[in-house]
DNA sequence: ATGAAAGCGCTAACAG
DNA sequence: CTGTTAGCGCTTTCAT
C-alpha cells in the first residue's frame, strides 16, 4: 500500500538501490542493459520518485510559494497564471496561499510555505512590509514582491507604475471638462492605492483644481466597497461629476451605485478604473481604465525569481507601464453641473 | 546558511534532538523547565520545522493537490478560493497545477503533484477520465473530482446539476416567444457541456420545437470562442433570435459579436449564459444565467476530501443545484422575426 | 524525564 | 560499472 521506492525496484531488479537511483536519473555510469531493465521494472511497478526524499538530500524542493490577497480577485488570478506558466516550464510547482489582506494571516501563510521549504517566494499586494525579514533571513529564501507596499525594503520587486496612468486618466477627465472629480481608494493602504491617489492629486494640481477632501473616499478594492463608497459620494450635497477608482472592481461597484440611484454613466457621472480586467470592455458601459499587464507581470516576477535561484544577478526593481484605455464610461459633464464649483 | 534544525537547537540547549522534538510538539514527557528552555532557544534561532523531514517520517504532507483548467478562468478561481478556505482551516496547504484543457499536460501536472506526495487531489473540469486510475492506484491517493467528465469512474464527485438549469433557461427563452434558439457549446467535450446541451434539447423537444443542427455551434469556454461562434451564427441565412451559451464567458463573447454586427441584446438577439460570474450582473446588458455555487462547491469538495483522508466514509457523489437568474439579456423576439420558422 | 538508535526515500562520496 | 555507506530532518521505539 505504500508507494514503491527505489529499494523495491532494486530488489525486483536484483541490483542495489544506488544503481536504481543512477539508472533512473540517466547516469552514464550504469550499464545500458541494466538501466533498461531497471527502467522497465520501475514503470511496471508504477514508480513515482518521492520529491520528499530527494529534496531532503538535495535541499531544493523545486517548489515556489505564492502569496496573494485572494485568488478570487481576477487581478491575482491572472498574476498567478503568469507565474504558473514560467514556473511550470522550468519544472517548478506552485504552493498557493491567501492572505485575505490580513497581515497576520499572511505571516502564517508564509510560515507554512517556508516549512514546506519552498525554494523561493512570490508575494503580491503584500501588507507585511518589514515583517518578512525576520522570517526569511534565517532560511535565506529569496522573495520577489509584486505591487508591494514597501518596495524599498526588498531587493526584487515588480510593480505597475501607477503614477503616470493615474495622472493620465485624471487628466482625461479634466480634459472632458470635469472639475469635481472624486477618488475612491482602498482601505488597506496598499502602495498602489497611494500611488494612484497621488497621480490623481498631481493631475488636479497641475490644472489648478483644488482637491476636495470630501471627494476622496475609501472602498475595499472589491465591488461591494465600490458600491458603498460611491453611494456615500452621491449623498454629498454636490456629488462629483466624475470618479476615478482605485481599481476596476471598485469602478464596477461605483457604476452599480450610480445606476441604483437612478443616474446614468457617463451622462450623469463619469467613472474610470484601473487594471483593465478581462471583463472591463464588456461592462455597462465599457470601462475607461488603465491597463495593467497582469499576466506579464506574473511571468516577469517568476523569471526574476528563477534567475535569483540560478545564482544570476538581476534586476532589482522592475516597473512596468500602464496604458490608458478610453472607453465609454467617461464623457463630458452635463452642462448644468459645470458652472458652480462650490 | 542552512535553516536551523532540531539538532542545532539540541546542541544549543544541551539536550538530545529527540527531546527537542518532543518539547516542540508539546509532549508531556518532557520537563516543563527544559521544554521552556528549548522553546526559547528555538525561537531565538528562528527555527521553522521542516515539513520535508516530518513528512518523510509521518508519510503525510498536509498538502492537497488542485488541478484546474486555468486559474485565469473566474469559475476556477472561485472554486480554488473555496478549497483554500477549508483546506487552510484544517492546516493543509495547496499545490496548484493547470492543465490548460490538455489531457497530457494534465497528466504531467498530476504526476508532479504525486511526486510531491500530496495527501489528496482535487481536479476540476478534468478531461483525463480513466487515465488517472493507473497513476493513482499504486500510490493510493484519494481524489475528488469537480464537474468531471466521467463521474461514474470515480468515487467522489461534486458537480453542478446542469440539466434542470439548462432546461429552465431554455424554457424561459421559449416562454418569451423564441423558436429559433441557438446553443454555443464548448469544444472540449466536458461533461457539463454535454449536460447543458441535453437540457437545451430536452426543453426544445418538450415544446415541440425542432432542434436545428446548424444552430448548435462550438466555442472554447472563453470570450474569444463566444465571439467566434456567435459571429458564425449571425452569418446564417436566418440567425437564431436567442442563444443559450455553455457559460457566461461564452455569452459575453456572444454579446460582443452581436454588438459588433450592429445588433442589440436583447432586442435583436437574446443571450443566456451559465455560471453567474461575479461580473454577470454588470455586463451590458446584465446577463440572464444559471447560478453555479462555485465557492461552495470548492468547499464541499475539500470537505469530502478531508473526510476521506480522516478515514470517514462519505458521500460518493454530490450534485448541487443551479438557480435561474433572469436579468436583462433576454426578452421577446422582435415581431418580424417570429412568424417564419423556415 | 532523557538519550540512543533506527528509518522514512533519496543522492552522492567512496570503495571496489 | 556496481555496491556500501552516510546523511538530509524528523518521529518514535526502546532503554535507561
Amino acid at each position: 500500500m505504500h508507494p514503491v521506492s527505489i529499494k523495491d525496484i532494486a530488489r525486483a531488479a536484483r541490483v542495489s538501490h544506488s544503481t536504481v537511483s543512477r539508472a533512473l536519473r540517466g547516469s552514464p555510469l550504469v550499464n545500458p542493459k541494466t538501466a533498461a531493465r531497471i527502467r522497465r521494472m520501475a514503470k511496471k511497478l508504477g514508480y513515482l520518485p518521492s520529491a520528499l526524499g530527494r529534496s531532503l538530500k538535495t535541499r531544493r524542493t523545486r517548489t515556489l510559494g505564492v502569496v496573494v490577497n485572494t485568488i478570487a480577485d481576477p487581478v491575482m488570478a491572472e498574476l498567478v497564471a503568469g507565474i504558473q506558466e514560467v514556473a511550470n516550464r522550468a519544472g517548478y510547482s506552485i504552493l498557493l496561499a491567501e492572505s485575505h489582506s490580513e497581515p497576520e494571516r499572511e505571516i502564517r501563510a508564509v510560515r507554512a510555505l517556508l516549512e514546506h521549504r519552498v525554494d523561493g517566494l512570490l508575494a503580491a499586494a503584500s501588507r507585511v512590509g518589514p515583517g518578512y525579514a525576520g522570517l526569511l533571513e534565517p532560511i535565506g529564501v529569496p522573495i520577489v514582491l509584486i505591487n508591494n507596499q514597501h518596495p524599498k525594503l526588498y531587493r526584487h520587486v515588480v510593480s505597475i507604475d501607477s503614477l503616470p496612468g493615474s495622472r493620465a486618466i485624471t487628466e482625461h477627465l479634466i480634459a472632458l471638462g470635469h472639475r469635481r472629480i472624486g477618488y475612491i481608494g482602498d482601505r488597506f493602504g496598499y502602495q498602489t492605492d497611494v500611488e494612484r491617489f497621488t497621480g490623481y492629486l498631481e493631475a488636479l494640481r497641475a490644472h489648478g483644481i483644488e482637491a476636495r477632501p470630501e471627494l476622496a473616499v475609501k472602498g475595499d478594492g472589491m465591488i461591494a466597497g465600490g458600491v458603498e463608497a460611491m453611494t456615500a459620494l452621491l449623498e454629498l450635497r454636490r456629488p462629483p461629476t466624475a470618479v476615478f477608482c482605485y481599481n476596476d472592481l471598485t469602478a464596477i461597484g461605483a457604476m452599480r451605485a450610480i445606476r441604483a440611484r437612478g443616474w446614468r454613466v457617463p451622462q450623469d457621472v463619469s467613472v474610470a478604473g484601473f487594471d483593465d480586467l478581462f471583463i472591463s470592455a464588456d461592462t455597462n458601459p465599457p470601462l475607461t481604465t488603465v491597463r495593467q499587464p497582469k499576466m506579464h507581470m506574473g511571468e516577469l516576477a517568476a523569471e526574476i525569481l528563477l534567475k535569483v535561484l540560478a545564482g544570476e544577478n538581476c534586476e532589482q526593481e522592475v516597473r512596468v507601464p500602464g496604458e490608458l484605455v478610453i472607453r465609454e464610461s467617461t464623457a463630458p459633464p452635463r452642462a448644468e453641473s459645470i458652472p458652480g464649483d462650490e
